[in-house]
DNA sequence: TATCTAGTTTAAAATCATTCTAAAGAGCCT
DNA sequence: AGGCTCTTTAGAATGATTTTAAACTAGATA
């Protein structure tokens, strides 16, 4: 199976038609390498890829992909969104300093107990984030 | 002491020159109850309360009492900023359906194991926000 | 109490990430 | 190929937040 098809299988099995689109920003992002990334830094490997896509579809397709489960959004901060390419269940450390975010392995973090969700309500996720600083400061 | 006196004594211990409009948002906000509040909602209390800051003037204050720990800046979505009137530790759950934040007492979670921050760093803050829905969804 | 000055407030303009729009284009079924 | 629906596009629009430059004030000093 060549590359183009293996992506758009994985997007028709999300439920996204593979458009020539949603195919190139897949072989980027879903590669299987765990990082994060932002409209604008995604925008940037398009480029540097030698390839075109417009600021909506970028803004789109990101959504599409985080609705479909293929990345995740994490809330560090108001300024812009961040995806993780890495949908395992896992936290994160946060650097505000230099907005720099780190993957934290699931099993680093143990919940012994959570609360029980307000009636009538499950829980969905739980995210962790640990807001870090370096020492002197 | 007078109401506005107390207030503005801590907005002095906490750094801040206890001007008109901190004075009158810090008697909205710091009077010990619990809730979550935006720049607009904070806008309509002052509105309502017969009194006028400027647009201006709340975001600054709302960064400047978050700065100063009066406040803590909540981060659930992006669309804008949610700031907690408790300080002390706690966490959330969070439904995104109806973008509605509930504290959790802070004993009904209880983070086990923590990981090590990264070499030269500390630990600054944990954020907890638990996702619920509705099960009928 | 009058004066001074750095820190604040103000209304309005600017910024900037993100979403929306309407028209052109592309999957995919028959 | 034809057609229907979903997508993409560039550009305009949105909306929260920040910035601006001028007017103002808290608090120190004389």
């Amino acid at each position: 199976m060549t590359p183009t098809a293996h992506f758009a299988e994985k997007l028709r099995l999300a439920g996204l038609r593979p458009t020539r689109q949603r195919v190139a920003i897949a072989a980027l992002l879903l590669d299987g390498r765990h990082r994060h990334v932002t409209a604008d830094s995604l925008t940037e490997e398009i480029t540097t890829a030698g390839l075109h896509v417009s600021g909506g579809t970028v803004y789109n397709t990101l959504n599409q992909f985080t609705e479909a489960g293929l990345l995740r959004r994490v809330m560090v901060h108001n300024d812009y969104s961040l995806f993780d390419t890495n949908t395992d269940h896992h936290h994160h450390f946060y650097e505000a300093k230099n907005d720099q975010l780190v993957d934290i392995p699931h099993d680093d973090v143990i919940l012994a107990q959570l609360p029980a969700a307000p009636d009538g309500h499950e829980i969905k996720a739980v995210d962790v984030v640990i807001h870090i600083q370096s020492k002197n400061s």
